[in-house]
DNA sequence: ATGTGC
């Protein structure tokens, strides 16, 4: 049946609801955040179809909900959150995504923009050439079988082991970049074997390693402390675990579709297929999806110190670039939350939903402590991002999450189709933003018109409660696969 | 997203 605005409630200014009466199937309402401008552009897909097909996971509880950044995925939507009861209820690789771990970090320099405007050019060819990137690229680190397994279970703390990373990083990544679940022994070989030289590399799509200013400072307490002032330039990085990630994906995909009926699970789309949590296949899945998100963790580091390197070629030494977060955004987690007014232990499912936690949780650098996590969301390319704080709002309406980006709003064949990409990278370039990238097709898949616009999602968040805004970055050089 | 596709 076709969703109509006929089937969705108005809860309140921002917060849209399909009742729980709309299928059978639902085991909870589904809801959408959005303005009613981002409702009708999220009903052009089949975002809210699948929203209301992940209302009926065995054991979810809450709603299910989608951010204003929401389109369509493999099974679940991309901009999704599910949290099911743990440790009974389902979990389910597609509320994950293929690209385990996907994430963005922010690193910010104590440069600003005005003293380096001539040098951009030159730093885009430089981080270019320092940061493999591209579909199925490798890096120069070949990992032995023991590097590997080392990588999977401690993270990023491997990179700076051996020489890639920064120790006083580590305290400013989510989950200190590590989750302690993680059991090598549960990725297979074939995963381990893509991932053997993919570390430090961005690969392709969406991802990417962009220099920015910062435009626009919005709450200057925050900012201070996030250690973000107005001119600053920073580096925003953008990628995940790459074909490790996407094999571990795929492995857990194909098992959970026939051990499914072993459970009596029956889902309305088989690419829901899930297990329960406690299940054997469940556990297997939970452990291989900690260690790759453990890879992806150390690969964000490991293009850290390749962007260093690339500071270093054209600054100099000493010219130091600091982690401010790194944040996930296709991972699932065990979490207290509120679950019809009682705390709960649940499984949170977030695939393109960032967690945004809000001041007082124990896991923030004591700097951030006071002010809430930091979220980072990266606009389309060309235009602008932007770092938010998370709110205590977010766990009463969103399980702690917030949006990831800004949403793709064309596929990928229909901008081809529509965008001269030589005429765009030219275009970006008057405009004082230097493009560097693999490919052509690259770029015009990734054009500012291919989403949506970054401000009016990022409007919404705000207006709902669920972030703060704390300021805009503004590109000047990105490298793109 | 991904050695683009059972």
């Amino acid at each position: 049946m076709k969703i109509t605005k006929a089937h969705i409630n108005k809860l309140e200014d921002y917060l849209w609801e399909i009742p729980k009466s709309f299928k059978p199937q639902m085991r909870v309402p589904a809801r959408v955040l959005a303005s009613e401008p981002l409702l009708d552009a999220i009903m052009e897909d089949r975002s809210l179809a699948q929203l209301v097909n992940v209302a009926s996971l065995p054991g979810i509880v809450g709603a299910s909900l989608v951010m204003p950044d929401v389109h369509e995925g493999y099974g679940f939507p991309i901009g999704g959150v599910a949290a099911t009861s743990y440790p009974e209820g389902a979990i389910s690789p597609g509320g994950i995504g293929y690209d385990i771990n996907c994430g963005v970090r922010l690193m910010v320099s104590d440069q600003k923009i005005h003293t380096i405007r001539d040098n951009l050019e030159e730093l885009a060819k430089e981080l270019y050439a320092q940061i493999p990137s591209g579909m199925g690229k490798g890096g120069q680190i070949r990992l032995s079988s023991k590097d590997m397994d080392t990588v999977l279970s401690k993270g990023a703390q491997w990179a700076v082991a051996n020489g890639y990373g920064a120790e006083e990083d580590l305290a400013f990544m989510e989950s200190k970049g590590r989750l302690p679940n993680a059991d090598p022994s549960m990725v297979s070989d074939m995963a381990k074997k893509r991932g053997s030289n993919q570390l430090g590399t961005i690969g392709s799509g969406n991802h990417f390693v962009e220099v920015d200013y910062v435009e626009e400072i919005y709450d200057d307490d925050i900012a201070e402390a996030f250690g973000l002032y107005e001119g600053q330039v920073v580096v925003l990085i953008h990628t995940g675990s790459r074909g490790l990630g996407h094999q571990v994906a795929t492995d857990y995909i194909r098992k959970m579709m026939s051990a499914m009926a072993n459970y009596n699970i029956e889902v309305p789309d088989r690419e829901l297929c899930c297990v329960p949590f406690n299940s054997s296949e469940g556990q297997d899945y939970f452990k291989a999806m900690c260690a790759a998100a453990n890879f992806a963790w150390c690969n964000r580091e490991v293009i850290s110190w390749e962007v260093r390197t690339a500071w270093q070629n054209i600054f100099g030494p000493d010219i130091p670039l600091k982690l401010m977060y790194d944040v996930a955004h296709n991972i699932a987690k065990i979490e207290t939350h509120k679950v019809n007014g009682q705390e709960a232990e649940v499984i949170v499912h977030r695939k393109g939903a960032t967690r945004a936690f809000g001041p007082g949780f124990e896991e923030l650098p004591l700097i951030y402590k006071d002010h809430g996590q930091p979220v980072i969301i990266p606009g389309s390319m060309g235009t602008c991002s932007y770092v938010l704080a998370g709110t205590a709002k977010s766990r009463e309406l969103t399980f702690g999450s917030c949006c990831h980006g800004a949403g793709r709003r064309l596929s990928r064949t229909a901008a081809k189709k529509q965008v001269n990409a030589p005429v765009l990278k030219e275009r970006l370039k008057d405009e004082g933003i230097f493009i560097e990238a693999g490919s052509f097709k690259g770029i015009a898949e990734e054009a500012p018109i291919a989403y949506k616009d970054v401000n009016m999602v990022v409007d919404t968040v705000r207006e709902s409660g669920i972030a703060k805004r704390v300021a805009k970055l503004r590109p000047v050089a990105v490298v793109k696969g």
